[in-house]
DNA sequence: TATTGGTGATACTCTATTATCTCATTCAAG
DNA sequence: CTTGAATGAGATAATAGAGTATCACCAATA
């Protein structure tokens, strides 16, 4: 049962910490129904079990992600597949966001820098795949692609969206936005600087 | 001196909790070079202080949302002008997405529910002008644009992105999404189904 | 039955941090 | 120059939470 009780503690790590980020052992042992002293005996210390649980997290989201590499036969087709299984795993590393202590971790640290500096290859193979803007900023199309990601699976979260739903609105999105004007007739100049200007009298 | 001191402990407190948001009462005062106890002069507490760092953002996002709702004609343009308004500020109020403690401030909590009701109404005014699609559904619309905009903030926090790049980026992406293929021929129908079964094999 | 491994509960120590208090210093206004 | 308000520095108390140690309990197993 040792394996069983690590386990659990972990997933009610990860619950107790998703909902406040300072959650104390108290709380952990608590939602994982188990004494407080047991969580000592099988992890050395809190920041040691919020190690574990960040690096239980980076390594399913590797998985998941390396699994979709390996599916695809085009780095589009890849970054599809990955973005779907990172928002289908999401629930696991939500907690990351929000716990400050693990940027200490340098492990952590770096695992995490890995994972964007790997994103930012696969976003840069589809650009060269024509597939992205060539107007858009590397920089900027990664960081979006993680806010859309990181929505999604605080919206799956939050109960808002089914996991499906939201893997599917993440494509989707990125492909094509949330306005309805394809023909781009929509300009940042035309109108609505016609409508600012009209009414902005500073 | 008064006021000036207090302002400069919360510009301090605000770039130390940025940094890290366990960020000790010593830490802030240190940056804010100031002695801790004058902290404590001008706040009744530690909780007190970030309550106030909290309003200030919160009443600042709402000026200047206020505002860009008042130039606008059209929801619409409302909606672009307000993301905009809101890139524009959003150093102020990052450090609110990683502190736990305020939730507990219902007056916190409930000033942040209200601002994203108030942008689910917009969103839906949006809509009702034609400019959203039609099959995203409105709670995926706002968060994928709550999203945006926090990866817009975070971009320019980091020096990836300067704050007009950043206006304008967000605001282009949620019209025209990240891709090139504007005739959609890509339909996800097929292959995810097959993804999800690579996702549930274990 | 005796043993053993895992557990819960509790009491305890230790440290970090908040919060208060005091006193000397600075500095600007009168 | 005097005065008073604001500050810096430091001592101090109070508390919360991490981590340790102990003991009793239970279930499986020899």
């Amino acid at each position: 049962m040792a394996l069983a009780t690590r386990e659990r503690i972990l997933e009610a790590a990860g619950r107790a910490l998703t909902r406040s980020p300072n959650a104390t052992v108290d709380q952990i042992a608590a939602e994982a129904r188990v004494g407080r002293a047991t969580v000592f005996r099988h992890f050395e210390s809190r920041a040691g079990l919020l190690k574990a649980l960040a690096r239980r997290a980076i390594d399913e989201t590797d998985r998941v992600a390396r699994e979709a590499m390996a599916r695809a036969c085009t780095a589009t087709d890849a970054l599809r597949l990955v973005t779907r299984a990172v928002v289908g795993v999401g629930e696991s590393y939500r907690f990351l966001g929000s716990a400050p202590e693990l940027d200490d971790e340098p492990e952590i640290a770096g695992a995490y820098r890995r994972q964007m500096s790997e994103l930012a290859d696969l976003v840069r193979a589809v650009r060269r795949e024509g597939f992205i803007r060539p107007d858009l900023p590397t920089a900027w199309v990664v960081a979006s692609i993680d806010g859309l990601v990181w929505a999604a699976c605080r919206a799956v979260g939050d109960g808002e969206l089914g996991v499906v739903q939201a893997q599917d609105l993440v494509w989707d999105t990125i492909t094509k936005g949330l306005s309805n004007e394809k023909a781009s007739g929509f300009h940042d100049g035309e109108e609505q600087t016609e409508s600012d200007r009209g009414l902005a009298d500073d």
